[in-house]
DNA sequence: TTATTAATGCAACAGTGTTGCAAAAATAAT
DNA sequence: ATTATTTTTGCAACACTGTTGCATTAATAA
């Protein structure tokens, strides 16, 4: 992956929030005109081939990516995501894994765990 | 609710398929011309209201809709859906509920289980 | 049978995501 | 440093999913 100002900026947004953002969320917090629509998904979908981030598909459809914390060497993203319905924001909680017992005709790949409801912030006001 | 012939028709639709559907894949199986794409997204908000179906996002971000199996009194739809990434269908696992717990700050709504990976069927092939 | 209310079809629209292709930028090779 | 190669970008166009408004039609209630 070529060190490009979209790479950098948008790893970087990622890297410093702490909630899974989509391409139009990120959009936003670019600087405006900063570069084409195409390019931001096409940026994160080469960070997702690289390992540097990985998706969470939200309640309303809509795809959105977050940063590899703790996959040095493995990937494990089998941890619970909460999307909140008032702000709707979603937040990885990586320390809750979930544990289930899939049946063994089954073969996993990949795991989403999406809970909805209200975030702390939402909860107080 | 009232007793349409598209209301019957995709409630049947739904609960002779052991897939969660989407507003395409009903379309699909429906005769043609039989109703407009936008009936069917209404019949499907109106089944989930009166509690005959529950929602579940594929990994694409495409909205399913599945019958409500042991929803007599309250629904659960905790249980895990499986998203094959080779036929892409989505199989209600009614008997798997995946165990978690919860930061107390965060107030629970929904879940939306997802595991991706190959169906039974397709790891034949 | 009529009145009321819900459901439908159609057109239009917004949002998300993808693709092809030429131009531009980044890296590698000379 | 210059050129060659390869990736990345912007633009236009498109497909798909889902929604809304409004007039018409169908289902239920009176």
């Amino acid at each position: 992956m070529r060190n490009t100002a979209a790479n950098k900026k948008i790893l970087e947004l990622l890297n410093n929030s702490n909630q899974a953002l989509s391409q139009s969320d990120i959009q936003a917090l670019l600087p405006e005109n900063f570069c084409d629509r195409v390019t931001i998904y096409r940026v994160l979908d080469r960070l997702v081939d690289e390992g540097l981030a990985h998706k969470v598909v939200n309640l309303d459809g809509v795809i959105c990516y977050a940063n590899c914390q703790n996959c040095t060497n493995s990937h494990h993203h089998n941890h619970l995501h909460f999307n909140c319905e008032k702000c709707n924001t979603i937040t990885c909680l990586e320390d809750v894994e979930p544990t289930f017992s899939l049946p063994t005709d089954y073969q996993m790949n990949k795991t989403s765990f999406v809970v909805s409801g209200l975030c702390p912030k939402c909860l107080q006001t």
